[in-house]
DNA sequence: TTTT
DNA sequence: TTTT
């Protein structure tokens, strides 16, 4: 019990997105979406405005896992609290590949919705949001926004929760990779 | 100037290697180190003790960067505070990689060495700790520990510091990536 | 269940003085400790050194003031994340006076000890740390650093923690407040 | 130049009333707000829902205290990095008090303001908005909030910013505290 | 590859 | 009151 070291990322941004879900055989379950940052400044040489924006892939577990799905939507700002952590897979090729993600689990991190009631995702990373009389980007819960089919499991999980390794339900699947939306880039 | 969004990692870890530095073109110094944080639980199923330790790639720029390469080792223990930041890369077969970094730059990072040399302890009468030998993993400035022979740039790095971009001075150069150690999975 | 809103303390500094443990009626313990930040700069009038201490007073409940009363010693030092708490309380001529704390409890915080019996350091060659005399400002558990008489409840502790109100047992008194050490100004 | 330890408060939450702004001599702008987080559980013995509010006084310096004043408003949603600091003030009846602040200066700190376009106050700490048809607690640029007539220096602020000293005007002045909002309880 |  |  316990851990030694400290491993922890904080986000405040936008989804690109609507998150993923998806279950393990266990029933747990998985949201997957994509945040992003930005930062802006004026360009010393040649005095125009840049902007930079980085994409954060975030792999939600649980109960915050079903939250997100419920209320979160493409352009919904949220506050993020998890950890690094880099998965090892195999391309097509054979070849490894690795990713690193935010994952917010169990006790170890955290989930808020911002700006409660507010209408749209213009914001930083997020363009127009399909659908017309769509008012904010949550609310009522609603059906799960992009569930999928497929019920393997999404991520390997093997680490536990920070202080409580007990009542955290452990994933145990070694799954090959999802596929990601091809409109970020990874 | 400014920014949109939080974008904020803390880690407190040990090095895994001396890190390696360099200088890009404009002489400013970047410190590659790989923190370790992990974790430890007792497994529910088998009862026995468990440990994960998660890898972190740091990049850091500047004079933090000078900092590292000369008081960081193998071993240390650091706090670091930086931003998350995905790199894009092609392999040698000419396929798209990325690379996810924790930046360590300007007045958007700060990076803190732990637990040297304190060994005071008053409280429980411990000793001075005066006498021969090397006692922790920095002391005395040394020559940097890792120096690489190519100069040129490490890491793109075209976004601007957070709150005091004219402050920094800005890396402008978009060198092919550089050669990682091939040692460390990422 | 759950929180609105993000209230989160970081530290990283020195213990000014052994902690201090007391045990609740329901038998759960606290350690109150203070913990010293530091930052230095050059005046740029005088152009002379500047140092400035901030103390910061902290309180664990739980498990984790338990480790802190066997480990902790005045000059440890120690990464704490907590959350803000101001409590009320009446002074000797029955005036209202706020004391604002650093709470660790439950999953709502966490305490590392940092740059203890680490010095190994190998990538300079440093020598293993055998030797007789204690070397850093913990080591083997100890009898408890500063346990008081009196066990009446220390703080209020209303709150719940973050996401797991249940498996936290709840401090549930509301004793007055306890005597400060009159040689911390706060 | 730079700092031993870390000094670091996370906050996200609503203003309970809009922004004070004051100006000190040098002519830097001070902002102060309150802020409210809060925590929600159901009671282990009693079986109902209860909510706890956690008010944190909050100090802008500079430029983002500007910010502050131009587009906060009683009810607005905020992010906010800063640092702690308690300051010692004498009150009417010579006796010594303290104050702990989360101060947010220079590049120690930042405030970034969330859910752009939401119209309301009603979250968690804010009462109803003030005001007829106002929309959402910022948008256009304003008249300051609250300014306040007398100049006269706010808050002693004799530390540097981490990393920059050089760029931050010190704020070298001693004077009484100034009043606090009767509704928030300090 | 670190550390305990 | 700590630490460097």
């Amino acid at each position: 019990m316990a851990s030694r070291g400290v491993n922890k990322v904080i986000l405040v941004g936008n989804l690109g997105n609507d998150p993923e879900i998806r279950y393990m055989p266990s029933g747990g379950a998985v949201a997957n979406i994509t945040i992003a940052t930005s930062e802006s400044w004026r360009d010393k040489n040649t005095g125009e405005q840049r902007e930079k924006t980085e994409w954060h892939r975030v792999a939600l577990f649980g109960k915050v896992a079903e939250v997100a799905g419920e209320y979160l939507r493409k352009g919904s700002q949220v506050y993020i609290e998890g950890q690094l952590q880099t998965r090892k897979w195999q391309d097509q090729n054979g070849q490894e590949r690795y990713t690193t993600e935010v994952v917010v689990q169990g006790f170890n991190g955290t989930m808020q919705m911002l700006g409660g009631r507010q209408g749209g995702g213009q914001g930083m990373g997020a363009p127009s949001q399909g659908g017309g009389q769509q008012q904010g980007n949550w609310g009522q819960p609603q059906q799960p926004a992009a569930q999928q089919q497929n019920n393997f499991a999404p991520q390997q999980q093997s680490a536990p929760q920070q202080q409580a390794p007990a009542q955290q339900p452990q994933q145990q699947y070694n799954e090959p990779p999802m596929d990601f939306d091809d409109d970020i880039p990874f």
